[in-house]
DNA sequence: CTAAAGTACGTGCATATGCACATACAGAGA
DNA sequence: TCTCTGTATGTGCATATGCACGTACTTTAG
């Protein structure tokens, strides 16, 4: 039995990105009135749970730190949220405005939307499996520490 | 029954991107050496393949095809890939050259060493079922077609 | 043949992503 | 108190991503 050749598409992580660029495109497209981005939806929704330090942040988010930094600056511009020093000036603190709220509960409307239209396209069980498989892939993957020099 | 309370963590759009984020450091770790970034290696490989005009190529990877214009700039500057106008001077095909080959195969062997470590983490045949998951999203998830305007 | 329509591409802009390096601040020890 | 070390964060650089818009070249209608 020969090996079957390998194909280009037989790449995991490139099946993933192309996957992760239909859904992208699809929630956006959706999320488009709002005004965010995925991300920044997801960054959004976060602060609404539990107000953090950016660091804490960008561990739950599993984001790199200094992407967060980034993503941040566009909400900052917007009012949506405010950044602060803590006690510990090395601290800074990220806090949702009041304006911040609006525009997460508009977009949270906006996100059910997709969401649903989501399920419509794929089958509500065959969404919810896909979340299922997804959150199993990342619970066995690891993430890769950071070499610790 | 009541509604489940919405977590941020439903978005099927942010647990595909963060595994995607993961998958994609994974692989890039082991690629490291070959200096070439994942989507830079699938171009390769694709090329390898079949050399295409700029817009298939695109097509075939179902990237934007700004995005692809950008991401051949660092295999051009390494003399990996040449473009070249056709008959017709609207298209650019773009071809691999023999060097680009020669680091084609050098990552090649990279991204294997990567695929086989993935199986080690995951187990071979979660690995095959993942890849037949995204393989089935990718089917039913049809591309957002541009607006015609 | 010439203007209009169509096709393949590139550029500017705004994020998203992560590494290497630099900075700011706090606590521990001399 | 004055380093030294450790912690939290910011910046520079290089891609990745996609939309809006502009450009070059071809074909087609008149």
């Amino acid at each position: 039995m020969a090996k079957k050749p390998e194909s280009p598409l037989a790449c995991t992580g490139a099946r993933a990105r192309r996957l992760t660029r239909r859904l992208t495109s699809f929630y956006e497209a959706h999320l488009r009135d709002s005004g965010l981005r995925l991300t920044q939806y997801s960054l959004l929704m976060q602060l609404e749970a539990t107000p953090r330090m950016l660091g804490e942040l960008a561990a739950a988010l599993e984001m790199d730190r200094t992407t967060l930094t980034r993503s941040l600056k566009p909400l900052r511009d917007q009012g949506w949220v405010i950044e602060a020093a803590g006690e510990d000036a090395r601290f800074r603190g990220v806090v949702l405005t009041e304006e911040g709220r609006r525009a997460r509960l508009a977009a949270q409307r906006q996100w059910r939307t997709a969401q649903f239209a989501l399920e419509q396209e794929l089958g509500r069980d065959y969404v919810a499996r896909l979340n299922e498989q997804l959150e199993d892939a990342l619970l066995r993957l690891k993430p890769l520490l950071p070499e610790e020099n």
